[in-house]
DNA sequence: CGCGCGTTTGACATGACTCAAATGCTGTGG
DNA sequence: CCACAGCATTTGAGTCATGTCAAACGCGCG
């Protein structure tokens, strides 16, 4: 099965353009879901001036590691990423992951130093907010203020729900709310909302849930048995999202 | 046993004042914790005047609701403040407790409208913070704006440990983790660290860390037979604060 | 093309939940 | 100020969902 089953002709042409070009956030593809979103064409330009549009991350590659010096906010450009904190002997939990025009760092203004480990699940590439800079055009841009503010109140919205998640939900409500999850923001990004690629694996997606990497095998088997999903491999397809919905708890 | 038992002499006084008077902040006995932090005496006097300084909530009292419209942030100014969003059946996460000087909403700029419902824990009083003055404030007061900033990523920073928490703990860990924080913050507030009282509930703990109340309720009975705690109804006091952190994972 | 990791499936163990009941505490009204 | 009602807490017994261990499979990467 090709992966290009799994987009839309549309965002085929926009993410050949955002890897191939260092492109100005006006014309990005990911505008409207991204930081600049109700900026006015000077300050646009202002803020493409501080943006740094870094090469590729691979696969496995590191955005930055825990305890590094916080310099800067990342956007993702293309690719997926995922954030991940441990305990100790070797237990991940994987606080996030991280889709086109999703940010990467939030959570790191306060210490001054990165408070997980970033990954890119695929290749990658991220759009460099030096924060510095950032605050320094700020000053003189309250709704660039407004939209880093707003930003973070959504993330950590976001962390609530998933504390719901971890703290209340059963294995399969985990599941169904997590590929519910994913289906919302593929479709805000313009991809199917059906079927996509999940670009973690399943461990990954075990330490995101609080579930063992067994559990999330079986469930997801489970769903396919009952006609909810097709699985293949790293390739899903929802096929009753109504149901996946009731599921969710 | 008497309340005052469980707090410093300095703090008694500063809390006396706190509940009688809406002193301004510079003269806040919460002043180091809170958000004025780091500002100028002219920035914080504009500051000081858009802060509305509520009379008290009872226990119980709710200062929002999920979906209410959002106007203003909360300072915790005293007592204590739990927040708790629901899924389906009645299932409750608690997603934060909040002590003076912390702030409560901010997850709710987002959307505009608050995610969780606030109530009251103790007889409690907050500073509020209509959120516009606050952004018409912030454009001509750099300062504020990092400051607001810095809130967001510590709140962020936070849920993310309490995911690892809530999704690789178990009951022993999630508990001894979950007194050491408290202790900590007592003792950021001048409390003692070692004896306080919990104002919630079992049952909001063990909805807090993803337990059933009888969970919390055996495992602190254990801590207590291995002399890491002794508890008495709502009073605690940490007997072997390095075992506990030992045990937490 | 083959090795190794990721995934799936099965069998079993167990930590935490549920149900139940006794006890204790708190707030309220007389 | 006391007594009672109702809720909170504790403790016990038994169950169950999910974790752990083990093994086979197969896909993908080098």
């Amino acid at each position: 099965m090709a992966q290009s089953n799994n987009v839309t002709p549309l965002f085929n042409d926009l993410a050949k353009i955002q890897r191939d070009h260092n492109i100005a956030c006006q014309d990005c593809s990911l505008y409207r879901l991204c930081l600049p979103l109700g900026l006015h064409s000077d300050d646009l330009a202002q803020l493409d001036q501080i943006i740094k549009r870094s090469q590729s991350y691979k696969r496995r590659q590191s955005l930055f590691t825990v305890d590094n010096k916080f310099t800067s906010l990342y956007v993702v450009r293309s690719g997926s990423f995922k954030t991940m904190i441990s305990a100790s002997n070797g237990r991940d939990q994987v606080t996030g992951f991280y889709f086109p025009g999703e940010f990467i760092g939030l959570d790191a203004i306060h210490q001054q130093t990165y408070q997980s480990n970033a990954k890119a699940l695929e290749s990658s590439s991220v759009c460099e907010l030096p924060f510095e800079n950032l605050q320094e055009l700020g000053k003189d841009m309250p709704k660039l203020q407004v939209q880093l503010l707003t930003r973070l109140s959504k993330e950590l919205a976001g962390d609530k729900s998933l504390m719901l998640l971890l703290g209340k939900k059963t294995a399969g409500e985990k599941l169904a709310t997590f590929l519910l999850s994913l289906s919302k923001r593929f479709q805000d990004r313009g991809f199917s909302s059906t079927e996509f690629q999940l670009t973690m694996s399943r461990t990954d997606i075990a330490n995101h849930l609080g579930l063992a990497v067994e559990t999330v095998s079986r469930i997801l088997s489970r769903f396919q048995e009952d006609d909810l999903i097709v699985i293949t491999g790293k390739a899903i397809s929802l096929q009753n999202i109504g149901k996946l919905k009731a599921l969710c708890g």
